[in-house]
DNA sequence: TTGTAGGCGTTATCAA
DNA sequence: TTGATAACGCCTACAA
């Protein structure tokens, strides 16, 4: 039904080798003939069958990206930045998310199967499968993740924000804090934060679980915590969508933030720069990750780069309203 | 490098065809053959290429998606459950963002290249190329689009909702606004925007560019507007970051808002909810349209569906702070 | 029940 | 400068 290299190569009456050549200038072909094969093919409206080209050439010019979900600005904001720099690089980019799926091993592996490299995000990916991948020589980048053989790992740093935020917090004078959104695995992002802001705050600092990191988690473990008549005079959320469901809930419970409660998030997604009070948190790049996760992708596709590299992006704490009063208030 | 039907077939001492048929269950194999294929399978941890599956079946299982950007909420939102149903039903997502991108006609081309059927947003594919991938039957479903013969059309209601929301100002009072982020394109979803709130306003409505639909756009624009002597008393926005930066500007220029100022948006997005005053909107179902997207387009992959289908899907006008007072105010 | 062989659409090597 | 032809990895009639 599509046309093919033959048919071009009869109507232009000579090889499909030759068309070949011609079309990707990858050997001597007389202008003549040249000039037949162009011929040929726009009247024939050709184009080469992606499959044909990349069975041939053994390789996608595909990349992919496996993360836990697309519902907040943070891993979209990622895929945005990783997407723009693929594209650049002439790599299409093929998506998949895990949340939810019931299979995840098997979907990570079809994945596979049709890139020349993978990124992952945290632990989506099952570690033997992994292991598995990088084993059969898969270029593989990981985000926020322990660094691994065999793997570029890339992630923003979070261990001496934290601690900065904590100090600066504890500047405002509290004395009772929760850390809203504690960590679930091990040397995630999370664990970072709590192990920085922990080690500032002391055993004045209680780590709360919430369901998940969503605005509705954020809500209903605040009201839970705000309810209790001991309640934290400050909220360290793990991230900015737990942040603003805190402060919903203090809005519910008539508390005013900053006067009554402080509260922080994570990341600097665009609703923290909107809430009222604006929410302090501490930035992370989050587009720049995902082109530099395409470009170091690219480099262990392409083999420009042998070793792995294992890179921290600096972050940055960002002050607005929700944290107390500062001389100089500025909601930007 | 990687293992091969050929070399499972000689370890389990079959031919590639029963290998084949053994591992899809597409025609008869003896159980002691089965065993023998599997184990081997098993041992050379083999997964057929996709790439040789894909040649041979003339399928790719995947789909496509092109849309503008995906800095907003808006798209990812969209994109987020058009990959979870896409995934359902066993097909990868290769996506495509042309925001600034040199030569998209070539990138739309090249993605249809890598899948089975295409869903697009708007007009960010070039109309001839197009009517081109309609011609060779390639699998198309449109999302806020005029509707064209060949392809599936989805989009959101927007003509009724805009009168809705306009009478809804109305009766507030308001005598003069200003429509902040005015259409580009005829029959996109602004356009009909427009179309709904000034076929109710009439002359009291005016028009306003911006130079994109973003916070940075309507806080720009809105200054401008909101400087003059004769300002508007309401800011119908065309969107909840236009909206947003709206907002912005009114606080900077000591505009309270709903006092002194009415803002509405479009989407309901999430920063509008956590917005102070929160903000008056119009909810599209945006996950809803994209599952819907992707079922469509199976549809029409799959050929179970022949005709084509236009749909619009219902929208619901959101009430909250930013238009005024109520008389039961609920900052939901 | 199993194997042979042709086809899917390219690229690239090697002769001519 | 060009053309056969062998990969690339799989699926599937068709034959045995």
């Amino acid at each position: 039904m599509d046309v093919t290299i033959y048919q071009v190569a009869q109507r232009a009456g000579v090889s499909i080798a030759t068309v070949s050549r011609a079309l990707r200038g990858t050997g001597p072909v007389s202008s003549k003939t040249r000039q037949k094969v162009l011929k040929a093919v726009e009247e024939l409206n050709f184009t080469p069958s992606r499959l044909g080209v990349s069975l041939a050439e053994g390789r996608h010019a595909a990349n992919g990206i496996v993360f836990p979900n697309l519902a907040g600005p943070y891993y979209t904001e990622v895929l945005l930045g990783y997407e723009e720099v693929a594209a650049e690089l002439g790599r299409s980019v093929v998506i998949l998310s895990t949340k939810g799926r019931p299979n995840v091993r098997e979907a990570v592996k079809e994945l596979a199967g049709r890139v020349d490299g993978l990124v992952v995000f945290g632990r989506t990916a099952p570690d033997d499968l992994v292991a598995e991948l990088i084993g059969v020589g898969m270029p593989l980048v990981f985000i926020s993740r322990e660094p691994m053989a065999g793997a570029d790992t890339l992630r923003s740093e979070n261990i001496e924000s934290a601690r900065k935020l904590a100090l600066h917090l504890r500047g405002h004078g509290y004395t009772r804090y929760a850390f809203l959104g504690a960590p679930y695995a091990p040397g995630d992002d999370i664990s970072q934060r709590w192990e920085g802001v922990s080690g500032v705050l002391g055993e004045r600092i209680e780590p709360v679980l919430t369901a998940e990191y969503t605005v509705e988690s954020g809500h209903e473990a605040a009201l839970r915590l705000l309810r209790s008549p001991n309640r934290p005079q400050a909220l360290i959320c793990s991230d900015d969508e737990v942040a603003l469901g805190a402060l919903l809930a203090a809005e519910e419970l008539g508390l005013a933030v900053p006067d009554d409660l402080a509260v922080t998030g994570w990341d600097d997604i665009m609703a923290a720069r909107h809430a009222r009070p604006a929410l302090t948190t501490i930035r992370q790049p989050m587009r720049e990750m995902g082109a530099r996760a395409a470009r170091a992708l690219d480099e262990l596709i392409s083999g420009v780069r042998e070793t792995c590299a294992h890179l921290n992006l600096a972050t940055e704490l960002v002050i607005r309203a929700s944290c107390g009063h500062h001389p100089q208030e500025d909601h930007k």
